[in-house]
DNA sequence: GTCTATACGTAGATAGAC
DNA sequence: GTCTATCTACGTATAGAC
Protein backbone atom coordinates (compact mmCIF):
# COMPACT_ATOMS: atom_id res chain seq x y z
CA UNK A 1 0.00 0.00 0.00
CA UNK A 2 2.33 2.36 0.91
CA UNK A 3 4.94 0.90 -1.20
CA UNK A 4 2.84 1.16 -4.31
CA UNK A 5 2.27 4.63 -3.27
CA UNK A 6 5.87 5.76 -3.36
CA UNK A 7 6.63 3.79 -6.17
CA UNK A 8 3.94 5.82 -8.35
CA UNK A 9 5.58 9.06 -7.15
CA UNK A 10 8.60 7.98 -8.07
CA UNK A 11 6.77 6.71 -11.48
CA UNK A 12 5.42 10.60 -11.86
CA UNK A 13 8.72 11.91 -11.01
CA UNK A 14 10.22 10.38 -14.24
CA UNK A 15 7.46 10.52 -16.39
CA UNK A 16 5.37 13.11 -15.44
CA UNK A 17 2.46 13.62 -12.81
CA UNK A 18 0.34 12.66 -16.16
CA UNK A 19 2.58 9.93 -17.35
CA UNK A 20 2.21 7.87 -14.36
CA UNK A 21 1.51 3.80 -15.72
CA UNK A 22 -0.26 1.20 -13.47
CA UNK A 23 2.55 -1.57 -15.44
CA UNK A 24 5.49 0.56 -14.49
CA UNK A 25 4.02 1.08 -11.03
CA UNK A 26 4.16 -3.05 -10.76
CA UNK A 27 7.29 -3.20 -11.89
CA UNK A 28 8.74 -1.07 -9.46
CA UNK A 29 6.63 -3.08 -6.43
CA UNK A 30 7.75 -6.47 -7.83
CA UNK A 31 4.11 -7.20 -8.90
CA UNK A 32 2.17 -7.71 -11.77
CA UNK A 33 -0.62 -4.74 -12.96
CA UNK A 34 -3.48 -6.34 -12.28
CA UNK A 35 -2.12 -7.16 -8.48
CA UNK A 36 -2.44 -3.36 -7.80
CA UNK A 37 -6.21 -3.71 -7.97
CA UNK A 38 -6.35 -5.27 -4.40
CA UNK A 39 -5.22 -2.28 -3.16
CA UNK A 40 -7.02 0.38 -5.37
CA UNK A 41 -9.85 0.10 -7.25
CA UNK A 42 -8.71 1.89 -9.88
CA UNK A 43 -5.85 4.42 -11.64
CA UNK A 44 -7.85 7.33 -10.71
CA UNK A 45 -7.82 6.10 -7.14
CA UNK A 46 -3.69 6.33 -6.33
CA UNK A 47 -3.93 10.02 -7.29
CA UNK A 48 -6.73 10.54 -4.96
CA UNK A 49 -4.47 8.74 -2.36
CA UNK A 50 -1.35 10.83 -3.12
CA UNK A 51 -3.52 14.09 -3.45
CA UNK A 52 -4.99 13.32 0.42
CA UNK A 53 -2.37 11.81 2.15
CA UNK A 54 -0.47 15.42 0.38
CA UNK A 55 -2.33 17.92 2.01
CA UNK A 56 -2.39 15.80 5.61
CA UNK A 57 1.48 15.53 5.17
CA UNK A 58 1.84 19.38 4.39
CA UNK A 59 -1.15 20.45 7.30
CA UNK A 60 0.91 17.85 10.00
CA UNK A 61 3.74 19.81 8.91
CA UNK A 62 2.28 23.05 8.95
CA UNK A 63 0.28 22.92 12.92
CA UNK A 64 3.62 21.71 14.58
CA UNK A 65 5.41 24.68 12.91
CA UNK A 66 2.56 27.35 13.72
CA UNK A 67 2.07 25.62 17.17
CA UNK A 68 1.64 28.82 19.24
CA UNK A 69 -0.32 30.57 16.91
CA UNK A 70 -2.75 31.53 19.75
CA UNK A 71 -0.56 33.53 21.44
CA UNK A 72 1.65 35.31 18.60
CA UNK A 73 0.09 34.72 15.05
CA UNK A 74 2.01 37.27 13.42
CA UNK A 75 5.16 35.02 14.12
CA UNK A 76 3.28 31.86 13.01
CA UNK A 77 2.90 33.54 9.68
CA UNK A 78 6.62 34.04 9.36
CA UNK A 79 7.54 30.65 11.19
CA UNK A 80 4.85 28.65 8.99
CA UNK A 81 4.98 29.78 5.32
CA UNK A 82 8.98 28.58 4.87
CA UNK A 83 7.85 25.58 6.14
CA UNK A 84 4.80 25.65 3.50
CA UNK A 85 7.56 26.20 0.53
CA UNK A 86 10.13 23.99 1.84
CA UNK A 87 7.28 21.06 2.11
CA UNK A 88 5.87 21.90 -1.57
CA UNK A 89 9.78 22.06 -2.75
CA UNK A 90 10.61 18.81 -1.31
CA UNK A 91 7.07 16.90 -2.55
CA UNK A 92 7.14 18.26 -6.00
CA UNK A 93 5.23 15.89 -7.21
CA UNK A 94 2.43 15.99 -4.65
CA UNK A 95 2.80 19.89 -4.79
CA UNK A 96 1.52 19.43 -8.89
CA UNK A 97 -0.86 17.35 -7.97
CA UNK A 98 -2.27 19.50 -4.93
CA UNK A 99 -1.98 22.81 -6.75
CA UNK A 100 -2.34 22.22 -10.51
CA UNK A 101 -4.35 20.26 -12.66
CA UNK A 102 -1.72 18.11 -14.19
CA UNK A 103 -4.13 15.20 -15.38
CA UNK A 104 -6.67 15.62 -17.78
CA UNK A 105 -9.89 13.53 -16.09
CA UNK A 106 -8.80 13.90 -12.24
CA UNK A 107 -10.77 15.71 -10.22
CA UNK A 108 -10.24 14.74 -6.37
CA UNK A 109 -12.87 13.44 -4.33
CA UNK A 110 -14.56 15.42 -1.77
CA UNK A 111 -12.81 13.15 1.01
CA UNK A 112 -9.73 14.17 -0.44
CA UNK A 113 -10.68 17.76 -0.36
CA UNK A 114 -11.66 17.60 3.61
CA UNK A 115 -8.01 18.28 4.52
CA UNK A 116 -7.47 20.90 1.87
CA UNK A 117 -9.96 22.45 3.01
CA UNK A 118 -9.09 22.44 7.03
CA UNK A 119 -5.93 23.96 5.66
CA UNK A 120 -7.36 27.10 4.15
CA UNK A 121 -9.34 27.25 7.39
CA UNK A 122 -6.19 27.38 9.67
CA UNK A 123 -4.24 30.27 7.36
CA UNK A 124 -7.50 31.76 7.42
CA UNK A 125 -7.83 31.84 11.54
CA UNK A 126 -4.34 32.61 11.80
CA UNK A 127 -4.87 35.80 9.95
CA UNK A 128 -7.55 36.58 11.76
CA UNK A 129 -6.33 36.24 14.95
CA UNK A 130 -3.25 38.46 13.68
CA UNK A 131 -5.76 41.09 13.21
CA UNK A 132 -7.32 40.75 16.42
CA UNK A 133 -4.59 41.13 18.13
CA UNK A 134 -3.60 44.33 16.27
CA UNK A 135 -0.60 42.73 14.74
CA UNK A 136 -2.05 43.56 10.88
CA UNK A 137 -4.87 45.69 9.76
CA UNK A 138 -8.17 44.27 9.07
CA UNK A 139 -7.69 44.64 5.56
CA UNK A 140 -5.50 41.38 5.62
CA UNK A 141 -8.14 39.26 6.75
CA UNK A 142 -10.66 40.38 3.91
CA UNK A 143 -11.18 38.18 0.69
CA UNK A 144 -8.39 40.58 -0.82
CA UNK A 145 -5.79 40.02 1.94
CA UNK A 146 -6.05 36.55 1.72
CA UNK A 147 -6.16 36.20 -2.01
CA UNK A 148 -2.71 37.92 -1.45
CA UNK A 149 -1.47 35.53 0.66
CA UNK A 150 -2.17 32.80 -1.48
CA UNK A 151 -0.61 34.57 -4.56
CA UNK A 152 2.67 34.90 -3.18
CA UNK A 153 2.72 31.28 -1.98
CA UNK A 154 1.34 29.16 -4.92
CA UNK A 155 3.27 32.07 -7.16
CA UNK A 156 6.29 31.13 -5.83
CA UNK A 157 5.76 27.46 -5.94
CA UNK A 158 5.04 27.67 -9.14
CA UNK A 159 7.90 29.07 -10.56
CA UNK A 160 10.60 27.45 -8.76
CA UNK A 161 9.04 24.05 -9.48
CA UNK A 162 8.50 24.76 -13.34
CA UNK A 163 11.01 26.81 -14.43
CA UNK A 164 14.45 25.57 -11.74
CA UNK A 165 12.93 21.95 -10.74
CA UNK A 166 16.42 20.99 -9.46
CA UNK A 167 17.02 24.20 -7.30
CA UNK A 168 15.59 23.14 -3.72
CA UNK A 169 14.68 24.99 -0.10
CA UNK A 170 15.72 27.34 0.71
CA UNK A 171 18.59 27.89 -1.93
CA UNK A 172 16.36 27.94 -5.18
CA UNK A 173 16.53 30.56 -7.89
CA UNK A 174 13.20 31.26 -6.71
CA UNK A 175 12.80 29.78 -2.82
CA UNK A 176 14.97 31.89 -1.94
CA UNK A 177 12.76 34.88 -1.81
CA UNK A 178 10.25 33.26 0.32
CA UNK A 179 11.15 35.50 3.29
CA UNK A 180 11.30 38.67 1.20
CA UNK A 181 7.14 37.88 -0.32
CA UNK A 182 6.19 37.11 3.43
CA UNK A 183 7.15 40.30 4.18
CA UNK A 184 5.92 42.30 1.36
CA UNK A 185 2.64 41.43 2.03
CA UNK A 186 2.84 41.53 5.66
CA UNK A 187 4.10 44.82 5.04
CA UNK A 188 0.78 45.91 3.24
CA UNK A 189 -0.65 44.78 6.14
CA UNK A 190 1.20 46.26 9.16
CA UNK A 191 -0.72 49.06 11.10
CA UNK A 192 3.16 50.40 11.92
CA UNK A 193 3.91 51.19 8.12
CA UNK A 194 5.97 53.97 8.96
CA UNK A 195 8.31 52.49 11.34
CA UNK B 1 -1.70 24.87 -40.44
CA UNK B 2 -3.72 27.28 -38.69
CA UNK B 3 -6.95 25.58 -38.20
CA UNK B 4 -4.61 22.65 -36.43
CA UNK B 5 -3.49 24.51 -34.02
CA UNK B 6 -6.99 25.88 -33.01
CA UNK B 7 -7.85 22.53 -33.15
CA UNK B 8 -5.35 21.13 -31.14
CA UNK B 9 -5.96 24.00 -28.88
CA UNK B 10 -9.76 23.05 -28.57
CA UNK B 11 -8.47 19.77 -27.99
CA UNK B 12 -6.67 20.67 -25.11
CA UNK B 13 -9.24 22.08 -23.66
CA UNK B 14 -11.71 18.93 -23.99
CA UNK B 15 -8.82 16.05 -22.39
CA UNK B 16 -6.63 18.23 -20.64
CA UNK B 17 -2.81 19.84 -22.29
CA UNK B 18 -1.65 16.09 -22.10
CA UNK B 19 -4.45 14.27 -23.06
CA UNK B 20 -4.51 15.50 -26.47
CA UNK B 21 -4.64 13.03 -29.28
CA UNK B 22 -3.27 12.91 -32.97
CA UNK B 23 -6.40 11.10 -33.90
CA UNK B 24 -8.87 13.44 -32.10
CA UNK B 25 -7.18 16.81 -33.58
CA UNK B 26 -7.42 15.12 -36.88
CA UNK B 27 -11.64 14.43 -36.59
CA UNK B 28 -11.53 18.07 -35.33
CA UNK B 29 -10.40 19.46 -39.10
CA UNK B 30 -12.02 16.64 -40.93
CA UNK B 31 -8.98 14.66 -41.64
CA UNK B 32 -7.14 11.42 -40.75
CA UNK B 33 -4.30 11.59 -38.62
CA UNK B 34 -1.49 10.72 -40.90
CA UNK B 35 -2.45 13.53 -43.22
CA UNK B 36 -1.28 15.94 -39.68
CA UNK B 37 2.35 14.71 -40.25
CA UNK B 38 2.37 16.96 -43.40
CA UNK B 39 2.27 19.86 -41.28
CA UNK B 40 3.75 18.87 -38.29
CA UNK B 41 6.55 16.24 -38.23
CA UNK B 42 5.49 14.68 -34.77
CA UNK B 43 3.59 15.43 -31.71
CA UNK B 44 5.42 17.60 -29.46
CA UNK B 45 6.14 19.86 -32.61
CA UNK B 46 1.80 21.04 -32.28
CA UNK B 47 3.01 21.45 -28.41
CA UNK B 48 6.06 24.03 -29.22
CA UNK B 49 3.95 25.69 -31.67
CA UNK B 50 1.32 26.52 -29.39
CA UNK B 51 4.08 27.30 -26.78
CA UNK B 52 5.59 29.65 -29.37
CA UNK B 53 2.59 31.36 -30.98
CA UNK B 54 1.62 31.51 -27.31
CA UNK B 55 4.71 33.94 -25.90
CA UNK B 56 4.46 35.76 -29.39
CA UNK B 57 0.76 36.79 -28.88
CA UNK B 58 1.38 38.21 -25.60
CA UNK B 59 4.17 39.87 -26.33
CA UNK B 60 2.53 41.91 -28.55
CA UNK B 61 -0.72 42.42 -26.78
CA UNK B 62 2.21 43.47 -23.80
CA UNK B 63 3.96 45.52 -25.99
CA UNK B 64 0.88 47.51 -27.64
CA UNK B 65 -0.12 48.04 -23.67
CA UNK B 66 3.01 49.55 -22.39
CA UNK B 67 3.92 51.33 -25.56
CA UNK B 68 4.90 54.28 -23.68
CA UNK B 69 7.53 53.05 -21.08
CA UNK B 70 10.24 55.00 -21.54
CA UNK B 71 8.77 58.13 -20.70
CA UNK B 72 6.55 56.51 -18.11
CA UNK B 73 7.29 53.05 -16.76
CA UNK B 74 5.98 53.19 -13.94
CA UNK B 75 2.29 53.50 -15.87
CA UNK B 76 3.78 51.14 -17.96
CA UNK B 77 3.75 48.72 -15.18
CA UNK B 78 0.43 49.17 -13.68
CA UNK B 79 -1.31 49.18 -17.10
CA UNK B 80 0.76 46.03 -18.47
CA UNK B 81 0.19 43.93 -15.78
CA UNK B 82 -3.50 43.29 -16.12
CA UNK B 83 -2.91 43.06 -19.85
CA UNK B 84 -0.41 40.38 -18.98
CA UNK B 85 -3.07 38.69 -16.49
CA UNK B 86 -6.16 39.32 -19.20
CA UNK B 87 -4.24 37.41 -22.24
CA UNK B 88 -3.16 34.36 -19.60
CA UNK B 89 -6.75 33.52 -18.32
CA UNK B 90 -8.32 34.13 -21.52
CA UNK B 91 -6.08 31.72 -23.10
CA UNK B 92 -5.93 29.07 -20.28
CA UNK B 93 -4.44 26.38 -22.50
CA UNK B 94 -1.03 28.11 -23.52
CA UNK B 95 -0.80 29.80 -20.66
CA UNK B 96 -0.66 26.36 -19.02
CA UNK B 97 1.97 25.43 -21.34
CA UNK B 98 4.23 28.21 -21.03
CA UNK B 99 4.20 28.84 -17.23
CA UNK B 100 3.39 24.91 -16.18
CA UNK B 101 4.86 21.51 -17.05
CA UNK B 102 1.80 19.52 -18.18
CA UNK B 103 3.22 17.62 -20.60
CA UNK B 104 5.48 14.43 -19.74
CA UNK B 105 8.76 14.35 -21.97
CA UNK B 106 7.76 18.16 -24.08
CA UNK B 107 10.67 20.22 -23.44
CA UNK B 108 10.18 23.60 -25.60
CA UNK B 109 12.82 24.28 -28.04
CA UNK B 110 15.21 27.00 -28.05
CA UNK B 111 13.34 28.21 -31.19
CA UNK B 112 10.36 28.08 -29.09
CA UNK B 113 12.05 29.56 -26.13
CA UNK B 114 13.31 32.77 -27.57
CA UNK B 115 10.10 34.81 -27.38
CA UNK B 116 9.61 33.92 -23.76
CA UNK B 117 12.96 34.87 -23.39
CA UNK B 118 11.88 38.34 -24.69
CA UNK B 119 9.15 38.71 -22.68
CA UNK B 120 11.40 38.57 -19.70
CA UNK B 121 13.53 41.32 -21.14
CA UNK B 122 11.73 43.63 -21.83
CA UNK B 123 9.54 43.36 -18.46
CA UNK B 124 13.00 43.74 -16.52
CA UNK B 125 13.90 46.80 -18.86
CA UNK B 126 11.09 48.55 -17.71
CA UNK B 127 11.47 47.97 -13.91
CA UNK B 128 15.14 48.95 -14.54
CA UNK B 129 13.64 52.58 -15.91
CA UNK B 130 11.13 52.96 -13.65
CA UNK B 131 14.30 52.87 -11.00
CA UNK B 132 16.56 55.12 -12.97
CA UNK B 133 13.76 57.74 -13.02
CA UNK B 134 13.22 57.65 -9.52
CA UNK B 135 9.61 55.91 -9.52
CA UNK B 136 10.64 52.95 -7.57
CA UNK B 137 13.16 52.05 -5.07
CA UNK B 138 16.90 49.79 -6.30
CA UNK B 139 15.29 46.96 -4.79
CA UNK B 140 12.72 46.48 -7.75
CA UNK B 141 15.64 45.82 -10.25
CA UNK B 142 17.52 43.97 -8.00
CA UNK B 143 17.05 39.47 -8.58
CA UNK B 144 14.49 40.02 -5.60
CA UNK B 145 12.63 42.66 -6.63
CA UNK B 146 11.99 41.02 -10.04
CA UNK B 147 11.67 37.57 -8.42
CA UNK B 148 8.51 38.85 -6.79
CA UNK B 149 7.33 40.48 -9.35
CA UNK B 150 6.94 37.54 -11.02
CA UNK B 151 5.39 35.71 -8.01
CA UNK B 152 2.65 37.77 -8.24
CA UNK B 153 1.68 37.14 -11.65
CA UNK B 154 2.28 33.57 -11.56
CA UNK B 155 0.67 32.91 -8.49
CA UNK B 156 -2.78 34.89 -9.31
CA UNK B 157 -3.09 33.03 -13.18
CA UNK B 158 -2.43 29.55 -11.67
CA UNK B 159 -4.92 29.97 -8.23
CA UNK B 160 -7.18 31.33 -11.17
CA UNK B 161 -6.81 28.44 -13.66
CA UNK B 162 -6.59 26.39 -11.32
CA UNK B 163 -9.47 26.89 -8.76
CA UNK B 164 -11.60 29.16 -10.03
CA UNK B 165 -11.81 27.77 -14.20
CA UNK B 166 -14.43 29.23 -15.35
CA UNK B 167 -13.69 32.68 -13.88
CA UNK B 168 -12.87 34.85 -16.14
CA UNK B 169 -10.87 38.37 -15.75
CA UNK B 170 -11.79 40.20 -14.21
CA UNK B 171 -14.55 38.99 -12.54
CA UNK B 172 -12.78 35.63 -11.23
CA UNK B 173 -12.74 35.29 -7.74
CA UNK B 174 -8.77 35.40 -8.00
CA UNK B 175 -8.11 37.53 -10.83
CA UNK B 176 -10.30 40.53 -9.76
CA UNK B 177 -6.93 41.07 -7.24
CA UNK B 178 -5.21 41.79 -9.54
CA UNK B 179 -4.39 45.28 -9.60
CA UNK B 180 -3.73 45.26 -5.48
CA UNK B 181 -1.56 42.43 -6.25
CA UNK B 182 0.61 45.18 -8.35
CA UNK B 183 0.07 47.87 -5.70
CA UNK B 184 1.41 46.03 -2.90
CA UNK B 185 4.94 45.45 -5.19
CA UNK B 186 4.81 48.63 -6.27
CA UNK B 187 4.70 49.96 -2.88
CA UNK B 188 7.22 48.30 -1.48
CA UNK B 189 9.65 49.62 -3.76
CA UNK B 190 7.62 52.82 -4.11
CA UNK B 191 10.28 55.89 -2.72
CA UNK B 192 8.19 57.68 -1.00
CA UNK B 193 5.50 55.11 1.28
CA UNK B 194 5.43 57.87 3.74
CA UNK B 195 2.22 58.99 1.44
C1' DG C 1 -3.01 -12.11 -2.81
C1' DT C 2 -0.65 -12.88 -6.75
C1' DC C 3 -0.39 -14.71 -10.92
C1' DT C 4 -1.18 -15.77 -16.38
C1' DA C 5 -3.85 -14.78 -20.07
C1' DT C 6 -6.30 -11.78 -22.43
C1' DA C 7 -9.83 -8.45 -23.79
C1' DC C 8 -10.20 -4.11 -25.71
C1' DG C 9 -9.03 0.21 -26.83
C1' DT C 10 -5.99 3.73 -28.37
C1' DA C 11 -1.80 5.82 -29.11
C1' DG C 12 2.04 7.73 -32.44
C1' DA C 13 4.00 6.90 -36.54
C1' DT C 14 5.16 4.96 -41.37
C1' DA C 15 4.52 2.78 -46.20
C1' DG C 16 2.80 3.39 -50.20
C1' DA C 17 -1.45 4.01 -53.42
C1' DC C 18 -3.87 7.75 -55.60
C1' DG D 1 -1.75 16.43 -49.94
C1' DT D 2 -4.69 13.14 -48.51
C1' DC D 3 -5.86 8.78 -48.10
C1' DT D 4 -6.10 3.39 -46.56
C1' DA D 5 -3.80 0.01 -44.34
C1' DT D 6 -0.87 -1.29 -41.06
C1' DC D 7 2.96 -1.60 -37.62
C1' DT D 8 4.30 -1.61 -33.05
C1' DA D 9 3.65 -0.50 -28.65
C1' DC D 10 1.36 0.38 -24.53
C1' DG D 11 -2.47 1.52 -21.79
C1' DT D 12 -6.42 0.11 -18.18
C1' DA D 13 -8.93 -3.37 -16.67
C1' DT D 14 -11.04 -8.12 -15.95
C1' DA D 15 -11.52 -13.40 -15.70
C1' DG D 16 -10.20 -17.01 -13.56
C1' DA D 17 -6.36 -20.47 -12.07
C1' DC D 18 -3.42 -21.31 -8.12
Amino acid sequence: MVEILNAAVQAMADDGVAGMSLSDVARRVGMRPPSLYEYFPNKMAIYDAVFRIGFEELNSALRTAVADWVVDPLSAIRNGHPVYMQWCIEHPIHAQLMFWRPVPGYVPSPDAFAPSIENLLLVKKIIASAVELGQLEEGAASEEGFGLYTFIGSGLITQQLANDPQGGFPDGQYSRHTSAAVEMWISRYSPDRSL
